[in-house]
DNA sequence: GTCTATATACGGATAGAC
DNA sequence: GTCTATCCGTATATAGAC
């Protein structure tokens, strides 16, 4: 009974919290500004077994990397690809899902875009995000409403760029809204919680025909 | 004769040499992963010189960094603070400004947003930028159709995150427009131009209570 | 001003005791 | 499995000749 339980809930394996404090790590400061002792303490334990237990810091770093990009494309595919609702939910789902997951580990999207670029090897197309994206539901119900002429711009690539980018820029420009608009933490939040509703009903006004977006706002 | 214009146009002076190759090396890679000797020789001379010039790396990213950034926000301030032109119209200089800039130096926004993350000594509140923007023209336009009841949304910050947004997130996410949308580097360029007449639009239709938005698109 | 050679520090990784 | 001590490559920075 002790067993199972011990190194689960009571307090983390070793190889977890090294892992926990990894993930920290590295998403703050990015692979290159990230030292494997900066990692082994915040881990509390010693530098020598971050390379027993994952060999080097590169293997570490791939393994973090690895689960943060799955971590952020299931925020993706589970909404995107389901029979049930509506090409509108699905924006709000996806809105609404990005935004709480940013909200709790606000390093994450400048951390992926960052370690993305100079990595040409492409850890991530390993992942078959691309494929599970293209044919998603999402996108038929998308080029359903494009051949129904409810939609303005036929191009999916805009129409993609600019959800993600009102949903993800706040929060890799958040610097921005510190010194610029003088938000804090506080005042940050709330205007991200306001955006999940706002954001479905600005692609509305932006791409639908029919124009009943405008009413939704405020 | 020759005193003066040999330094300037015939080739560049050594000093000029290793700024133009620190920039590149800089913006691509970021502070942390980048090497001096690879400065160095992307500037054609030797390691030494390059402290003998600038004394540190450190010393040489904060000019660097320093001079993109005033570079970045005159982009800004440069459209936005001019008496003679309507608001509409500075949308268009912006998006129009922000985009060249970026399909020339596709490295900066990148480049500013992560090194400016872990340096909250803040390099950039010694610059001008939060006042110049905050008592700017532009924004006192925004203020007067707020008032006059012509825009949706009172907060500011929503409107310059979203017009930002929708101007830079391409280019800080051109990997995923690689590989999920698998556009070549002409085709991105090409949806680049595009969008510099579509992001007025856009934002009109988002922010713009008599709504004409729609017609414009397409 | 520009080079070669070198000092010095730092960070990743391992050896070996417990 | 976990620690301490240490090795060794690499990167910044400087000394000193030309």
């Amino acid at each position: 009974m002790a067993k199972k339980a011990e190194n689960e809930a009571i307090d983390a394996s070793t190889e977890e919290k090294i892992k926990v404090a990894a993930r920290a790590v590295f998403q703050k400061k990015g692979y290159a500004a990230s030292r494997t002792r900066d990692i082994a303490q915040e881990a509390g334990i010693n530098l020598a077994l971050l390379n027993y237990y994952f060999r080097s810091k590169e293997k570490l770093f791939e393994l973090i990397m690895f689960d943060t990009m799955v971590n952020f494309f299931q925020c993706m595919t589970g909404a995107l690809d389901d029979k049930n609702t509506s090409f509108e939910i699905k924006i709000e789902l996806l809105a609404a899902n990005y935004i709480n997951l940013c909200v709790e580990f606000p390093d994450i999207p400048l951390f992926i875009l960052s370690e993305i670029r100079n990595r040409p090897e492409n850890l991530f197309d390993k992942l078959p995000a691309r494929h599970l994206f293209r044919s998603s539901v999402f996108v038929r119900q998308f080029q359903e409403k494009v051949a129904a002429g409810e939609i303005n711009e036929p191009d999916l690539l805009h129409f993609v760029m600019n959800m993600l980018g009102l949903i993800i820029f706040p929060f890799i420009s958040r610097p921005f809204s510190r010194i610029i608009g003088g938000l804090n933490d506080a005042q940050f939040e709330q205007l991200m919680q306001e955006r999940k509703t706002l954001i479905p009903a600005w692609i509305k006004a932006m791409f639908f025909k029919e124009n009943t977006g405008n009413e939704l706002i405020k």
